[in-house]
RNA sequence: GCACCCGUGGCGCAAUGGUAGCGCAAACGGCUUUUAACCGUUGGGUUGUAGGUUCGAAUCCUACCGGGUGCACCA
């Protein structure tokens, strides 16, 4: 008899119940119900040469009579079908992948390898059990039968059976043996409805894969069917896309790297780290934000191209697009600009998309993203002046691009948006207190929009106008970072086709080069679809005085509070000071891009197991239970 | 960190202050080509936790736990 488990793993209810006393018959039946191995037939080459349920259907499905929707194969169609399958003998394993359907003294049921399910047929007098301890047929009258009565939904079993057609017209097998592999305690997902909560979904990811392999296709419109794919076949598409980029950078002269994810100095990258401890060195180090600099060292080194597809953290905020560790694919091409990388960027896109997902067009939030053509390119400042909100056009001076290049102005926008916000926001708390005072919550909306629509712009403006004075005397330096914020705020949601920003303020860009045609500007883009950033690349500054001074000027904004402002990197420094060639380098974002082509609209849907607060043990929740009811 | 929403048998859901219900799953019986199998019978709940309001709470209030979404931060 098999040891109870503890209730927090498997509870205690009529379902896992009525699953222990089976196990413990099939215990008394064949003996281990956790044999060591099953050997599969080599019919159909699936993994390894072995007969996978996906091989099998693979291969003899074709043989199937056709058939009309709902109706059934006339008996020489069935004769022929089966003759066509000339009593192949499979030997093949899964899981129960439906309850058991059991007529008396027959009974179906399909096994799933997770892929794919295959129909199984056990006949009450023929279907003989096999002994996990002799592996011989278990000396009993029906033992076949016997065992599967006590089958469940989810139970892992081996059968060896002839290949047939039933009368329905599906391929199944008619089993002839049948081995016990292994027990599902905990019930199986719902067969129609799957698993709906995201919280198990994503915290019990296996479940959440059993359940969308298991799950029993309808007509009606579900989950899977708005998304297009199931669980699992987002990660089959993760796996093809992330194994199309290896082949891409591998085909075109690339060498992939793994440089240290715990590192001293955590640079690279604008973001607060993990910190961790090393015992024996008695060292605090960090868990790397970004690869960037060791890979460039290798540039240094004398590779001329080299990728490192892994993992990042970031000690940030989650969200639907942030998790705290991200998997980035960063390259670096020897003697390449930014130009350059775009086009390659773009290439390789337009490639691993058409071969993960056969078409260069995606289907994301019902709209269409396509990546056959060229991808459009704009300034950072040109994607401010295109989507500048409404308020900044009804003002009596029609704005003009250049405006963006006037720090005032620049401080004036800033301004008169905020004052915009802040005038929203209170208008906002009045409504919701006039709910409060028993005001009708539709009428109290109503006026709240009229309100909305009578703020006096010219107003706000003339009053941002007058405080530019004030606005004067701030420090110039951080208009480029305005610029950022003006990007942020007004363009970057409206980026739903994919497209390349480019002409970053240098200031915001510390390892990358200068424009040649204006300094102020950085040679660096980051590529933008469905208002996410996905990339980001540039020309890579390897003058090492100029980097000094670079990190040098972060440094201070360090000093400034600016806690994301990036570290030093002495060394660095050193290796760009044994010179590093000219070079383009780029991180993608495989997370987000996953999302793109799976249609999921959160980062935890794209990655198997996403961070979550742990749950609180039993026990500590009895404490905190207890620390409750001793307060109150 | 802030705001809003959610938490009901194993799973998916219903019940808006008045007897906690339905489908799937489970147990038992019937059925030798079924397939969301079918037919009959049965069991299963301290409504996330703790407190409060009320004659009466799944429903209203407070706090806590967990989750989701949006904002902030960021890629």
């Amino acid at each position: 008899m098999t040891t109870r488990l503890p209730e927090e793993i498997v509870p205690d209810n009529d379902q896992t119940r009525a699953r222990a006393e089976h196990l413990a018959k099939i215990q008394a039946l064949v003996g281990n119900a956790y044999p060591n191995k099953f050997e599969r037939s080599r019919l159909t080459g699936g993994a390894e040469g072995e007969d996978t349920i996906t091989s099998v259907v693979g291969a003899y499905r074709k043989h199937e009579p056709e058939v009309k929707e709902g109706g059934r194969p006339t008996p020489e169609q069935l004769e022929e079908a089966n003759a066509r399958l000339d009593g192949a003998v499979v030997r093949v394993s899964g899981r129960l992948a439906t309850p058991p359907r059991v007529m008396g003294k027959a009974a179906f049921v399909h096994l799933s390898d997770g892929k794919e399910r295959l129909q199984i047929y056990v006949r009450r007098q023929e279907a003989v059990a096999v002994s996990n301890d002799s592996l011989r047929p278990v000396e009993e009258e029906e033992s076949g039968w016997k065992l599967f009565q006590l089958l469940d939904h989810g139970d892992f079993v081996g059968v060896e059976g002839k290949l047939f057609v039933t009368k329905t017209g599906e391929m199944s097998v008619h089993v002839g043996t049948i081995q016990f592999l292994s027990k599902a305690l905990l019930p199986m997902p719902d067969k129609l409805h799957g698993i709906s909560d995201p919280e198990i979904r994503q915290r019990q990811r296996y479940a959440d894969l059993i359940a969308s392999s298991l799950k029993v296709k309808t007509d009606e419109g579900d989950d899977d069917a708005r998304h297009g794919l199931s669980t699992r076949e987002v990660f089959e598409l993760r796996s093809k896309l992330v194994t199309a980029m290896r082949r891409h950078l591998d085909d075109h002269g690339y060498i992939e790297v793994e440089t240290p994810m715990l590192s001293p100095i955590a640079s690279g990258a604008a973001a607060r780290p993990f910190t961790t401890h090393h015992n024996a060195l008695d060292i605090d180090l960090y868990l790397r934000i970004a690869p960037e600099l060791y890979l460039k060292r290798l540039l240094v080194g004398g590779f001329e191209r080299v990728y490192e597809l892994n993992r990042n953290f970031r000690n940030e905020g989650i969200s639907t697009r942030h998790n705290p560790e991200f998997t980035m694919l960063e390259f670096y091409t020897a003697y390449k600009d930014v130009n350059w990388m775009m086009d390659f960027c773009e290439e390789m896109l337009r490639h691993t998309i058409q071969t993960t997902t056969g078409s260069t067009t995606v289907r994301f939030e019902g709209q269409e993203l396509d990546f056959g053509h060229r991808l459009e390119r704009l300034s950072m400042k040109e994607a401010i002046a295109r989507h500048l909100p409404p308020l900044f056009k009804e003002i009596s001076e029609p704005f003009h691009i250049s405006w963006l290049d006037d720090d005032l102005r620049v401080r004036e926008m800033i301004a008169l948006n905020d004052a915009h916000v802040i005038e929203e926001a209170s208008l906002r708390s009045l409504m919701t207190m006039k709910i409060e005072h028993g005001m009708d919550e539709d009428e109290a909306v109503e006026e709240y929009l009229d309100a909305g629509k009578k703020i006096d712009i010219d107003k706000l403006w003339s009053e941002v106008r007058s405080s530019s004075s004030r606005l004067l005397g701030h420090d110039k330096s951080a208009t480029p970072l305005l610029i950022q914020q003006l990007f942020e705020e007004f363009a970057e949601q409206h980026l739903f086709d994919p497209t390349f920003i480019t002409d970053f303020p240098k200031a915001i860009s510390p390892l990358s080069k200068a424009s040649p045609d204006d300094p102020a500007v950085a040679e660096r883009f980051e590529l933008y679809v469905a208002g996410m950033e996905v990339a980001n690349g540039f020309s890579e500054l390897n003058d090492p005085a100029e980097q000094l001074e670079r990190f040098e000027e972060q440094t201070r904004q360090r000093e400034g509070g600016d806690e994301e402002a990036m570290q030093m990197d002495e060394d660095y420094v050193k290796a760009l000071a044994y010179g590093m060639p000219p070079a383009a380098g780029i991180g993608i974002g495989i997370d987000r891009l996953t999302m793109l082509l799976t249609n999921r609209r959160s980062i935890r849907d794209v990655i198997l197991f996403p961070h979550m607060r742990p749950r609180p043990t039993s026990e500590a929740q009895a404490e905190a239970d207890e620390e409750q009811t001793s307060d109150s």
